[in-house]
DNA sequence: GAGCACTGC
């Protein structure tokens, strides 16, 4: 028989029913097979792989068979609508799924694949911007199928799985299946990719959609299917070739939106927190229920909740709400309770924190936005108007119970001047871990990557630039590639600086310390602040204190966590946590982060040191890792290097006086929770790569 | 001595 007949194992044909990681592989295997010259040897290998290919067959089918049976809640939305969902799947390689909260399409969509008898030749991957939504989805859906997690659904996040290798849908974060394409670079073991909540427009989302374009040509059997809010569902069906959209109805009550400016005819303007106090009168006013108001920030939150307690509305109890927040304050508003609760709270409750019970909405129209500077190649959070997409989300957080009401404190004309869409995370964000990837996944050229909406060149030059200095790329026949030590840097799983740290460490024999540090530095800050508690909890903290560096702090409180763990019971142990104001899950996450990167740098046969690291080498790797973040003055108290870069000189200290030979202080990433300090002596010859780059700038 | 939302590997 020839393989060209279509019912011989191995050709193509066949392989095309067969399990598609397996078909893959024996693929791979032919195609090498072609420069085999030893004819017997080849006849062999031929007669092995007929085999693997009706094993990889019968494996399809058998998954086939005992796919559970499938049933759907009547009542949602989407239910009514499988059957127009399933010729679309089945007609198109791509469709778009545009749908509101409540039409049943996370949990329902991926039931709908596995009955038209996707599933079988892979896996359907489903991926969710969040790891908690990630495993709630997948528990949701394992509970409708009657099947425990980790079997016929399972899930993937960071630090927790719970998969067999013959499950069927895989629910995951979509950071895992960037991060799985390094291995699986045509995603082969799944047969659907579920994209959920696209309009997101996440970094990662960006980036993944990007890549399905590139591979729907080499995976013509690949499924993919984009749901979206009903906003700006076009783009992604352009994106696609004019992919078909299905729309969805929601199942949420009507929204009453009502505009109150601020600024009205000339003498009659408000303050914003006058504005509130209108909005909220004129709430209560209305009825019982609850209201959500959205802030900037903490410390916006802090006042606006002082100053609403005061004027003592009746049976009335005023929560915060914020990511820094500790668990267990975060967790009251879920809370039962009775009377009337006003939540404040940030972009959290936009889309990461879904509040119940809220029947109104207060929006003053603003949020805390990050913007990368390509002028002063720094990350930002600058306050700015929000788009009328957000504000719209804004506004539907109040219909889910009941009809509600939702108060702008800005008017019509304003709202209709806004941008209709956030800028996608691409056009707001430095550039260079995605770089970094792209790069070490080999996907060549930035610049003719098929992005929904290509980044900034400057951004893209900016990206470049940082790991210029990071020495992760260099210049080569005109072309700036990867360098052997940007390849490992690809492969710690941090940010680019922070990972470039730990390369450095490595080489001077303190890398179990800049693991810790590095992780540290990545994760939420464990360390609590209780608004009432705030001496308590500093005192405790200082205890870790370091005169010399924020890092060693670091050190410091691991080495004493690791003493409680070792002598303490398991709940003895968050109970100390908590006694000495530390969020245990964050302790948790530290430690997580901890185990991965010395997983990843155990992987590249990496040595941790036994002795305990000196300042000096420990300071030295840490700037390796800064440095674009970090100034110095000389002699004469003249800045050298870029003015505009994260620098800090604390100009009172004894030190300042010793010249260009101490760093004192560095702003490492993005926001002030990773402000550090450090003092350290800088050899010259630590210099040189900074002074190069910085002291050029300078001239 | 800064004071600034939220995610993800």
């Amino acid at each position: 028989m020839h393989l060209n007949s279509d019912t011989h194992p191995l050709s193509n044909a066949f392989l095309n029913l067969c399990y598609q990681s397996d078909a893959s592989r024996i693929r791979r295997r032919l195609f090498k097979l072609n420069k085999e010259v030893d004819s017997d040897k080849k006849t062999q290998t031929l007669a092995q792989l007929s085999e693997q290919a009706q094993a990889a067959f019968e494996k399809v089918e058998l998954r086939r068979n005992a796919r559970p049976k499938i049933h759907y809640p009547e009542n949602l939305p989407v239910s009514l609508m499988r059957d127009d969902i399933a010729r679309a799947i089945a007609g198109n390689q791509v469709v778009i799924i545009a749908g509101e909260t409540g039409s049943g399409k996370t949990t329902q969509l991926p039931k709908i694949c596995l009955e038209v008898g996707l599933g079988c030749r892979g896996m359907i991957a489903h991926t969710q911007p969040r790891r908690l939504a990630a495993r709630s989805v997948a528990s949701r859906i394992a509970e409708e199928l009657q099947s425990p997690l980790g079997e016929v659904v399972g899930f993937k996040v960071r630090f927790a799985d719970a998969l067999k290798s013959d499950s069927y849908i895989k629910l995951m974060t979509d950071g895992i299946l960037l991060a799985e394409l390094t291995s699986d670079r045509n995603l082969d073991q799944y047969d659907t990719i579920i994209i959920d909540e696209a309009h997101e427009r996440s970094l990662n989302i960006d980036f993944i959609l990007g890549y399905l374009k590139q591979i729907l040509k080499k995976r013509p059997d690949l499924k993919v299917i984009i749901t979206s809010a009903t906003i700006d569902v076009e783009r992604f069906s352009k994106h696609f070739n004019n992919a078909p959209i299905i729309e969805v109805s929601g199942r949420t009550f009507p929204v009453e939106t009502r505009y109150r400016p601020l600024v009205q005819d000339s003498d009659a303007d408000l303050d914003q927190i006058e504005g509130i106090f209108a909005a909220v009168d004129e709430l209560v006013s209305e009825g019982l229920g609850d209201i959500l108001i959205f802030m900037n920030g903490e410390r916006e939150i802090r006042d606006t909740a002082e100053q609403l307690s005061r004027r003592n509305y009746r049976d009335t109890e005023i929560l915060p709400l914020y990511a820094r927040l500790s668990y267990g304050e975060q967790s009251k508003v879920f809370n039962s309770h009775r009377g009337r609760r006003i939540v404040l709270a940030t972009n959290v409750a936009e889309t990461s924190l879904t509040v119940p019970g809220i029947r109104y909405v207060i929006d003053p129209g603003t949020a805390r936005i990050s913007r990368y500077s390509y002028r002063t190649k720094v990350q930002r959070l600058p306050i700015e108007p929000i788009s009328q997409a957000s504000a719209n989300q804004r506004q539907g957080r109040c219909g889910r119970v009941g009809p509600g009401i939702c108060i702008r404190l800005y008017d019509e004309a304003d709202f209709n001047n806004r941008p209709a869409f956030t800028d996608p995370e691409i056009l707001r964000t430095n550039l260079a871990s995605v770089i970094l990837q792209m790069l070490a996944i080999g996907l060549g050229d930035i610049a003719g990557f098929p992005f929904i909406e290509p980044p900034d060149p400057r951004h893209i030059r900016d990206g470049f630039l940082l790991l210029e200095e990071l020495q992760a790329v260099e210049s080569k026949h005109n072309k700036l590639v990867l360098t052997p030590l940007g390849r490992n840097l690809a492969q710690i799983p941090v940010d680019p600086r922070l990972a470039r740290m730990v390369v450095e460490s490595q080489q001077l024999g303190c890398l179990n310390e800049v693991l810790v540090i590095a992780a540290g530095l990545s994760i939420q800050d464990p360390r609590e602040r209780p608004m009432e508690k705030k001496q308590a909890s500093d005192e405790a903290h200082r205890r870790f204190a370091d005169p010399s560096s924020d890092f060693v702090s670091w050190i410091n409180l691991w080495q004493h966590l690791k003493e409680q763990q070792k002598e303490l019971s398991a709940s003895q142990f968050r109970k100390k946590c908590r006694d000495e104001y530390l969020a245990y899950l964050r302790v948790r996450e530290w430690q997580d982060l901890y185990a991965q990167l010395k997983q990843a740098v155990h992987d590249l046969k990496w040595r941790l040191n036994d002795t305990p690291a000196s300042y000096d080498t420990l300071h030295r790797a840490l700037l390796s890792g800064l440095l674009s973040h970090v100034g110095f003055k000389d002699n004469n108290n003249e800045y050298l290097g870029a003015r505009n870069r994260k620098f800090f000189v604390f100009p009172g200290s004894p030190l300042a006086k010793k010249g260009p030979k101490w760093i004192m202080a560095a702003e490492l990433t993005e926001t002030s929770r990773l402000f550090a300090r450090c003092c350290a002596k800088i050899e010259p010859e630590w210099l040189e790569p900074l002074a190069a780059h910085l002291i050029k700038k300078a001239m």
